[in-house]
DNA sequence: CTGAAAGCGCTTACAG
DNA sequence: CTGAAAGCGCTTACAG
């Protein structure tokens, strides 16, 4: 039953145009343009004239339609916080690398913008309303139990803040990258090593705090509670703490090195240092995590740990994809709901050097 | 004819199975969740009964069909190349800016990932297959007639090269902003301003050259062939020009102020003339174009021009969805194609300073 | 092996 | 004013 297009519409041509044009059925005209295996009943000629069809006619397929028979349509939703100015870089990376492969595999990438995962997680079930077929949570900071996901949309997580029941999650090994960086800087001499460390509460600050004293262990160089300094992954936290940290110990030793939580926190240690005409590596080397664009843009250049942010990104592509094609029963999926951890690499740049020959003094300033 | 699902689905609820458990027609619930006009002739106990349905139900429209049925996916497109390492923060606020708007406006954002315009931009047609309403195009690099953007589609882009024939275009005012950062760089007393200028054919060099030399002239500072020295966006590229340009100029009077095409190619010149001994601003000042994230984190921080990329990219959803929701014919679209320009700022940060009272010369190096 | 028919889940125009 | 029916454009299971 061909029908005519309405009079007037300069709508797209559907299947049912081109079958016209080429004097077939409408299923004639999707098998040859899919591909289908049934499309081999169909003699090469009329599939030339199909194919001809489709061009002449300009066709592109609805996919809305199509995603309505099929249920599937084509399209990975990534959720995140891209507000803060701050965490730019680490999401664009992992962003690219899911755009990447998402592309690769002739998926499209849609993106949820959060604007913090406490209250707007909430809105994440809303999405999952048949216009992507699963979902990337980019390093969430929800519990397991406060919002429960659509048990009909797969999800995979990234660097997730704790084990989100059911949904595999993808990190890197940051303890050990913690601990490798804070072995290079014993390794250069230096035993007063700050660390300025993540937010209480998450778990990049736990493992880095635990590489960080391993590290130490392992260079027998004592762990010093004055050390450790709180702050978050913020440069204007990390200058407020490390700061403040300053102003109480005005006269103390000064650390020869600062091991901040990540490149951003970095980069405010080195403005405070900067603003007391501190030089960095001469009287204080620093060093940061994630190697994102800033620590390449730094004066000096950063030196950092590098997490495979695209390959991670990528990954999570793949693992979804292979849950949306695969859907399993809700036990199977718990039980394939495995972490993935990729190695973290140390990046070493001028910002890091041996200690000053004499030890420094905290300057007293008003 | 309210049909009973298949057995052992796991699948979404569906309207008939709310209005199944509501007792009433799957259209009522329709009329009712969406708060369509007719949904008065309801009373208030049915519609309260199907509210408690759908909640029961966890129902959640399925925007495939809805699409199917309404010709919209409530989704616009952002097409961009981020690839590029360097073009990040532009990218990133500019898309910021659409997340937030589209958000606003209830409409999901889907971003087409581009390796570069030249090629990639013969995909685009293929993404405007249903999936999405209407397409941003984020700093396209094409001739107008170089590829015919389907015409069922709207497009709207952001400093695109040339005009797009039918395209509105939105940018911002980059050879007032050129102009301005001169003037302020001549009032300080600096006269041998160079310009490290774009790549060869973009509108986005042409601009600020036009721009540096209104701002030359209207300081009544000659201008000098020699201090326009042609670079790109990239920190790498405006690296290797301005050695380029060092090495053939040693001995002679070094620039007093070095204005980049942008903050990227602005870094780069800091990196120059760090590698030298020379000092910015002391020995020389540096400014940059864009006000992105580097600006703030180079030490020192960098003098630029801040153009309002947020605010551009939620203009451009404005004026997207205007133009979905009153689509018209050809002429008048083409007649409506209007540009946009957006008014820019000087940002004035440490890099930029008063011309040393003693005049330097390009040091010599092997 | 083939093609007409049913169905995906929604909305809207239209007959009662 | 109301509700059953048609239709959006595609795919797939199924009767010939």
């Amino acid at each position: 039953m061909t029908r005519v297009r309405k009079s007037g519409g300069k709508r797209a041509a559907t299947l049912a145009d081109v079958g016209q044009l080429a004097g077939v059925s409408a299923m004639a005209v999707s098998a040859v343009l899919n591909q289908a295996r049934t499309s081999s009943r169909i003699s090469p000629a009329t599939r030339e004239r199909i194919r001809r069809a489709a061009e002449t006619l300009n066709y592109r397929p609805n996919i809305a339609a199509r995603a309505l028979a099929t249920r599937r349509m084509q399209t990975i939703g990534v959720a995140a916080v891209v507000e803060g100015v701050e965490l730019n870089d680490y999401f664009l990376e992992v962003f690219k690398g899911v755009l990447a492969a998402a592309s690769a595999r002739g998926q499209n990438t849609t993106v949820f913008a959060l604007h913090n995962w406490g209250s707007d997680a909430a809105r994440l079930p809303k999405m999952c309303d048949g216009r992507i077929d699963g979902v990337i949570l980019v390093a969430p900071i929800m519990e397991a139990g406060a919002m429960d996901l659509p048990s009909h949309t797969p999800f995979v997580s990234i660097h997730a803040n704790e084990n989100l029941g059911g949904v595999p999650n993808i990190e890197s090994d940051e303890e050990q990258g913690a601990y490798e960086m804070v072995r290079h800087l014993a390794s250069l001499g230096h035993r007063r090593i700050m660390h300025l460390a993540g937010p209480l509460g998450t778990t990049g600050r736990d493992r880095r705090i635990h590489g960080y004293k391993r590290g130490l262990a392992g260079a027998r160089v004592p762990f010093d509670r004055e050390l450790l300094v709180t702050a978050d992954f913020t440069t204007a936290t990390a200058r407020d703490s490390l700061r403040h940290w300053l102003r109480g110990h005005a006269g103390h030793l000064l650390p020869q090195a600062i091991f901040a939580a990540n490149d951003n926190a970095a980069i405010g240690c080195m403005e405070v240092l900067a603003e007391l005409g501190l030089r960095v590596p001469d009287d204080v080397s620093v060093a940061g995590f994630d190697d994102t664009l800033v620590a390449r843009i730094a004066v000096p250049q950063l030196s950092s740990v590098r997490q495979p942010l695209r390959a991670i990104g990528a990954k999570a592509v793949e693992m979804l994809l292979a849950r949306i094609e695969h859907p399993a029963s809700p036990a199977a999926t718990k039980a394939r709901a495995r972490s993935i951890v990729f190695p973290v690499d140390l990046v070493l740049r001028a910002s890091v050097a041996m200690p000053p020959a004499v030890d420094r003094v905290v300057p007293t300033r008003r």
